[in-house]
DNA sequence: CTGAAAGCGCTTACAG
DNA sequence: CTGAAAGCGCTTACAG
């Protein structure tokens, strides 16, 4: 019924093989040019589409590419996976999409079912900093990028965003303001992202000349909005009040909107938060949210452009992709309530929305 | 180097055909439990893979399936791909994601990409009401399920929500609060959402005895906020302003927030705004909005599930599905502001939630 | 420049 | 119940 690359060759009356170099762009400068036109023509005629499968089973390469993360529901994977499919899809990549809920079992289920289809390479948006399933990846020669989070061992091309910087923007911003207590509500230390921001939050107050109080420190089992409720009561529960917390992410940092509210606590006159991501719609709750912006879609591109790399030569070497992130200040964030020091102004509580230019440029420390 | 079936053959001594038999869950019963039981510990010492390209070049069943949607940044789709990639899965699929940003050319390329890697089937979100891509995969035979969007042409198995009974809800709400001139910010009349949305809002109108007049209706030409601001605006600027807006979706309801603003009236002490499809977050905007709940995730499995049927036997008859969507009251409608009528109570502008119930259940009306 | 042939790793009628 | 063989539709050394 539908055509094979024998009934092209026939009607063009050349031998298969010479239809098949015909047919491809990379070895049809190996056949006359006249028989290549006359096997072309065939081809249009009867409508011919090469049959992929034949061709992936022949040469063991697919053209595909897994793309894992935890949830497609969380809003910051939407632009990620966008840039990714976007890139992929202009080099003739076809991406498959799996989530794993950032369980363990699942992801190895995922892992093995993408692994027997022989996608040409694999995009991970769920390491772990301890992440055995993607060591053995590495060791097996499976071609992997990861991206927003990494693992502690650097054997493998990540793209990721600078939280180090990012929080640094958020803190001097804060100290700014005036304020001397800000708390930390810190992601999950399992994964890089929770792990770096909490540094990040050390050493930036510790920079600032402030003390990073151990009680105001409260470690969220998961960045979810329910851990943020949880630990921002935690924290705002002291006896010696915060007058800030810095979130691990907007997750949290929305849960803290909730514990605050339930304390009866209002925001930002009496307490400012900052969140991390800048998940759609962050610009229109109540009050816009102070976050840090980061460049989602971008994480997603360069991640595809570092596996295309890779899957096009194996020798390709490693490249750590470090992306800026912007501080985004909105209403949630405003002086101090007992300012020690002046504070340059007092910021409306609308939706007004000012850019901080990022600190730095994208590096790439290996490449 | 990768053990292949002639390698776990020769390790349990029978020939590969008898180990491929015992190897698979379907062909099991036909070789002696003894001799499965010897192939099958083979292969678990030689760590066997099938290759799943040979199988599926051999089979001409590749256990993947296309999705396509307009573009996954928009958060009415992540749900909708979460639940179609779950239930695909458990039924050891893959979901190949890919996004059309409702560019037809593009479209093309994108099926064209997915039909050549010999899909077992395509799920598509992307329906126009006249769609000759879409017609033209039936007429090949393609398996394809609609999911959110459907085409005229009844020839195409669909799970959809009852947009007519969710604007009906909408309509009915907006008079007992005493509306009586209730705008429409209508969608893209060539998708089935927009036009049904649009549908509905004239006949409910006529069932509550109220007039649906030309001025108070303008067409969106996307389901965008920049849509819904520019049509928010028209609506508003006619002398006899309405009291409410019912939006074609939260993202032009979202630009008529934007329009209001501008505008210098607020919501919903003057003009009530009621969006559609409940994305995520629609709860904590400022006023919380009111708007249609649709079942996203239901919408993705139940797609999910007609699709496997249809791929699983191509002689499964056409399943039309329509899902009860729910009425969530919000901060953002209130009473008319001149109430003609009493008004059974006026509504609080905090985050306070009620669902009412669903007017029916799903209905399968040519099972 | 082109033909003839082998083979990628499976599955599946067909015998026996 | 199992073996022997053909073949899915391509690509690609190997000759000539």
């Amino acid at each position: 019924m539908v055509p094979t690359i024998r009934d092209v060759a026939r009607r063009a009356e050349v031998h298969p093989g010479t239809a098949s170099r015909a047919l491809n762009e990379a070895t049809r400068s190996l056949v006359k040019a006249e028989t290549a036109e006359r096997v072309m023509a065939a081809a249009a005629e009867l409508g011919y589409k090469p049959n992929y499968l034949a061709r992936s089973f022949k040469t063991s390469r697919t053209f595909s590419a897994g793309v894992v993360i935890p949830d497609i529901n969380n809003p910051l994977f939407p632009p990620i996976v966008r840039g990714l499919e976007e890139r992929l899809s202009t080099a003739g990549y076809v991406a498959l999409l799996a989530n794993t809920d950032n369980d363990i079992e699942r992801e190895r289920l995922i892992l093995e079912g993408l692994l027997a289809r022989r996608i040409d390479g694999l995009v991970l948006a769920t390491a772990r900093r301890r992440d055995p399933l993607i060591v053995e990846l590495g060791r097996q020669g499976t071609a992997v990028v990861l991206v927003n989070r990494v693992v502690e061992d650097r054997a493998f091309s990540s793209v990721s965003v600078d939280d180090q910087a990012g929080v640094n923007m958020v803190i001097e911003h804060l100290a700014g303001l005036g304020h001397r207590r800000i708390a930390h509500v810190a992601g999950p230390q399992s994964l890089s992202t929770g792990y770096r921001r909490y540094r990040g939050f050390v050493s930036s107050m510790r920079d600032s000349g402030l003390k990073p109080e151990k009680s105001q420190i409260s470690f969220a089992s998961r960045f979810s909005v329910a851990e943020g409720l949880r630990c921002g009561t935690e924290v705002m529960s002291q006896p010696h009040r915060p007058t800030a917390i810095v979130a691990g992410n907007d997750m949290l940092a929305l849960g803290c909107y909730t514990a605050l509210e339930r304390l009866g606590l209002s925001c930002p006159e009496d307490v400012s938060v900052v969140g991390f991501n800048d998940m759609p719609f962050m610009d229109r709750l109540s009050p816009p949210l102070t976050t840090v912006r980061i460049p989602h879609y971008d994480l997603g591109t360069q991640a595809a452009e570092l596996l295309l790399e890779r899957m096009a030569h194996d020798d390709t070497p490693l490249k750590i992709v470090l992306l800026a992130p912007q501080l985004v200040v909105r209403g949630s964030t405003g002086a101090a309530p007992v300012a020690a020091k002046p504070v340059s102004r007092r910021r409306a509580a609308g939706p007004s929305l000012r850019v901080l230019p990022a600190p730095r440029l994208a590096r790439q420390p290996r490449s």
